[in-house]
DNA sequence: TATCATTGTGTCGTTAAGACACAATGATAA
DNA sequence: TTATCATTGTGTCTTAACGACACAATGATA
C-alpha cells in the first residue's frame, strides 16, 4: 500500500481496528555502559518529537497493545513493561496537529476518529539501547535515542509522561529487580551498581550497595573473576532468575540510600 | 423525561457527550466507627451488582469524571481520590447484559456505543458511610453498603477491582495520611488507630502506634481529654491540616509493622 | 476508698542502613 | 623482579526505625 492511501485509511477506518478516544504511550529506557537514553519519534514534516505510542485493537489487552507498540518500535520482546498512569488532560487532543499531518501528505479531511481527544495510558520498559536498531512508525520520519539531559521539545504532555515514568522507573528500584536484558549472562558487581547509579543519577556506596543486593537473593556469585582488567579482578555474578522473577512479581523492598 | 425515553437517549446519543471505550469506575470505601464497608449498585432487573461508574465527559479531565461520579452517588465533594489501575481485559464488554436491560426497559436496539468494549480506569475514595445517602444511578434499583466480609455476586470483573483498591487502600496508609472527613472534628488517638485497624483488618500496639502517627506531625494534640468515658480520659487530637495536605501530596513514609 | 480497664509515656533489643577502614588482588611501572 | 596503586572483597561502628514490652496515671464505678 502506497504511504497516502496507508495513512488515508488509518483516519478513515482505524476506529474499526481500534479503541476510540485513548491511547497507548511508551517511555522506553535505554541504557548501556554508563548511559541512559529514551526512544522518541520524529514526527514527518512538523519535526516535533514524541513518545512511540499507538491504540488498543479492539480484541486486544492493553499489557498487549504495549508490547505490540515496544515491538515494533524495537524488534524487541518479552520485556517487562508496567502501567504507571493515566493522563487525561481535556486538551489532549491532536487534531491540529493531525490535520497539518494530512494536508502535507496531501490529504483533506473534515472528520476523523484522531482528530478527538485521546486519554493516554503510559507504559515504561528498560532496555539495551544496543541490541535496538529504532524503527519509526508510519507517522515518523526518525527514532532515536536521546540523552535525558538533553531532550528535544516534546508533544502535547510527552514531556509530562516521561517525567512521571522517570519517577516511577526510580521509585521501582526499591521494589522491582533490575539488570536482567541489560547486563551480559555474566556481570560483575561494580557494573550492576553503574545500572543503578545510571537511572538514579547520582553515587552509591559500593560496599552498602553490595549488601543490600546480595540480600535480595536475586544473584548467583559465580565461581569466576573477571579476566584482563587492571587491578583486582571483580567477581562475575549472574541473575538467580527463579528468585529475580519472584521479586519482579512480588516486590523487593529495600531502601537505596 | 421519562425513564424509557432517558435510557433510549443515553444508549443512542451518549457517544455525543461521553468519551467512547473508556469508562471510571470508583470504589468507594465507606468507614465509620469500627465498620469498613464498600458502595454497590443492584442493577435493575439482573438485580447483580457493580461498582458505581461512569464515562468521562468529552471536555473533562477524568479526575472530574471520577469526582462527578462520586458526588452523583453520595453527594459528597472535595474527598480525596486517586487513580489506581486500569483494566483492560477484551473480554470488558457489557453487550448482552445492556442488551438483556433495554429489552427489559423495551427498547430494541441493535448498535450502541454502550454494547462496545470498556477499557476502565479504577479510583478510590474513602468516607464516611453516615454522612451518606446512597444514590442509585439510572440503571440501578438499589444503592448500599455492603460490608466487605460478605459481598454479594459482582459483575464483570468489578470483584477483581475492588481487591485491586482495597490492596491499593491498604498500601496507602503508608504513604498518605487517613481520617479526615472520617473521624469527628476532635478525636482521640484510640478511635485514630481503630480507622487504622478496620482498614488493615489486625491489630496494631497502641504504644507504637501512637510514635508513629506523632512523628508524622499531621496531628495537633489538643488541652483537653474526653469527658464521661469510663477509665483513664483519652486525650483529643485534630488533624494539623496543613501538614495533613503537605503529606497527603508529598507522602509519609513510614511503616505498620 | 479501693478497683480496674484504659491511657500516657518510656525502655530495651533487634534490624536496617549510612559511614568508613583495611586487607587482598593483579596489571602496570620502576 | 619488585614496588605501586587503583580497585575489589569484607568487616565494623553508629544511628535510626521499629517491634515488644513495662509501669505509672487516670477517673468512673463499685
Amino acid at each position: 500500500m502506497s504511504f497516502e492511501k496507508e495513512i488515508a485509511s488509518h483516519f478513515t477506518n482505524g476506529h474499526e481496528l481500534y479503541l476510540r478516544n485513548i491511547s497507548v504511550d511508551c517511555v522506553i529506557f535505554g541504557f548501556h555502559q554508563n548511559e541512559l537514553k529514551v526512544l522518541l519519534l520524529q514526527a514527518k514534516y512538523a519535526g516535533i518529537w514524541a513518545l512511540p505510542g499507538g491504540f488498543i485493537l479492539k480484541d486486544e489487552h492493553m499489557d498487549e497493545a504495549a508490547k505490540r507498540i515496544l515491538k515494533n518500535r524495537t524488534g524487541l520482546n518479552n520485556i517487562f513493561m508496567q502501567q504507571f498512569h493515566v493522563f487525561s488532560n481535556p486538551g489532549r487532543s491532536t487534531k491540529a496537529i493531525n490535520q497539518q499531518f494530512l494536508k502535507n501528505v496531501g490529504i483533506e479531511m473534515k472528520e476523523s476518529w484522531m482528530f478527538e481527544r485521546f486519554v493516554t495510558v503510559g507504559y515504561t520498559a528498560l532496555v539495551d539501547f544496543t541490541k535496538v536498531e529504532p524503527i519509526p512508525d508510519v507517522f515518523s520520519a526518525a527514532s532515536e535515542w536521546h540523552h535525558l539531559q538533553s531532550l528535544p521539545e516534546m508533544i502535547l504532555d510527552h514531556r509530562n509522561i516521561l517525567d512521571t515514568a522517570l519517577q516511577q522507573l526510580r521509585t521501582n528500584l526499591n521494589y522491582h529487580p533490575v539488570g536482567y536484558n541489560l547486563l551480559p549472562e555474566k556481570f560483575t558487581m561494580p557494573e550492576l551498581q553503574i545500572l543503578y547509579e545510571t537511572i538514579l543519577n547520582r553515587k552509591l556506596d559500593r560496599r552498602n550497595f553490595q549488601r543490600k543486593i546480595i540480600g535480595t537473593k536475586i544473584l548467583k556469585k559465580l565461581d569466576e573473576t573477571k579476566k584482563g582488567v587492571a587491578h583486582k579482578a571483580p567477581n562475575y555474578y549472574q541473575f538467580d532468575l527463579k528468585n529475580y522473577k519472584r521479586a519482579l512479581q512480588g516486590g523487593l523492598g529495600f531502601q537505596l540510600s
